[in-house]
DNA sequence: ACATGTTGTTTGGTATGTCAAACAAAATTT
DNA sequence: AAATTTTGTTTGACATACCAAACAACATGT
């Protein structure tokens, strides 16, 4: 019935990133996505003709770039995932502001339904303070105990995109 | 100083299963890994010749595969994300065996060392009743409270291939 | 030993997602 | 309004990862 069988990663960045700079700028722009994505505007212009084939963004030539309702509410989706995730790394894990948006970033796009929404609901339990996790802040931080791999955040997006958004709009 | 600078997805899964496979089977053949990645050989191929270049398995032509000493460190490394990430499903977050088991095969590849490492302190700490978390397993069976995002576990690996592993091998 | 079947490899093709650089349109300056 | 700058698009190229199908090697049965 939906039709829709999964939007891929690089995908779902592009409606998260152009979802949120519609939210502070009112209009898209082709530089402005490719700038807050770390690529090129030839890529974007490519991919945007997915999207919009797709029914997920409205593209004018050489005009501005708007997500239709339905990208909406897929950017909401992706949106939500990362502060999810972001939240729960934060709060409930212990991890730094910067470190957690980047593994958010990357996370977002591999979570079912059903465990984001254990996550949101342990998240909720934490703030509510009917689970206490105290005892994992005290771990110490971030020992790396495996020194092979060296698992890099995969997340296109640079840490600054995310971080400017989530705490404060900054220029 | 390690040179590496992160494997893909698709080599990590190809690590992993194979370093399953070897547990099992001593000998590592190409028709067993392409069943257990759900592609085909030609492809095994391909990849192998990748990873083989990259120091990470030996393969003879028309022979076996081998993971190097390389190899089996970045395939534990996988192996490890794997675990923890499910158990933490299935006991800190309370899904369901075969619903943790896709979604620990697609975040096994999106964790970061620090994140890794964390839930790993957190997996422990519940185990051992430091940290108590019944309340979750009350939220009710995976609500969807998002009709739009049907995100869709995009591991690979069939479920089968981890169910079968981890929890007592099963021919 | 040689015919058959299995397993492994190669080849040619596809789809994504990327870049650099050529080119086109729009906006701004003066 | 013409020149210049900025922005957007197209093109050609590349890397990854995949398949199908042709082909090569090996293994076995009788």
């Amino acid at each position: 019935m939906h039709g829709e069988e999964g939007l891929s990663t690089t995908h779902e960045m592009y409606l998260k990133v152009l979802y949120r700079q519609q939210m502070e700028n009112e209009v898209g722009r082709v530089r402005d996505l490719a700038k807050g994505l770390g690529v090129t505007p030839g890529t974007v212009c490519a991919v945007l003709k997915k999207l919009e084939h797709a029914g997920l963004v409205l593209h004018d030539h050489y005009g501005t770039v708007k997500l239709t309702p339905a990208g909406i509410r897929m950017a909401e989706c992706v949106v939500r995932r990362f502060d999810i995730i972001r939240g729960l790394l934060i709060e409930v894990f212990g991890l730094d502001t910067g470190a957690a948006e980047v593994d958010a970033c990357t996370m977002e796009h591999a979570v079912s339904p059903a465990t984001i929404n254990r996550m949101e609901s342990m998240l909720q339990l934490v703030r509510t303070g009917e689970i206490v996790v105290q005892p994992l802040h005290q771990v110490g931080p971030s020992v790396s105990t495996c020194s092979d791999c060296e698992v890099t955040g995969t997340c296109q997006a640079v840490a600054g995109v995310e971080r400017s958004r989530s705490q404060g709009k900054r220029s």
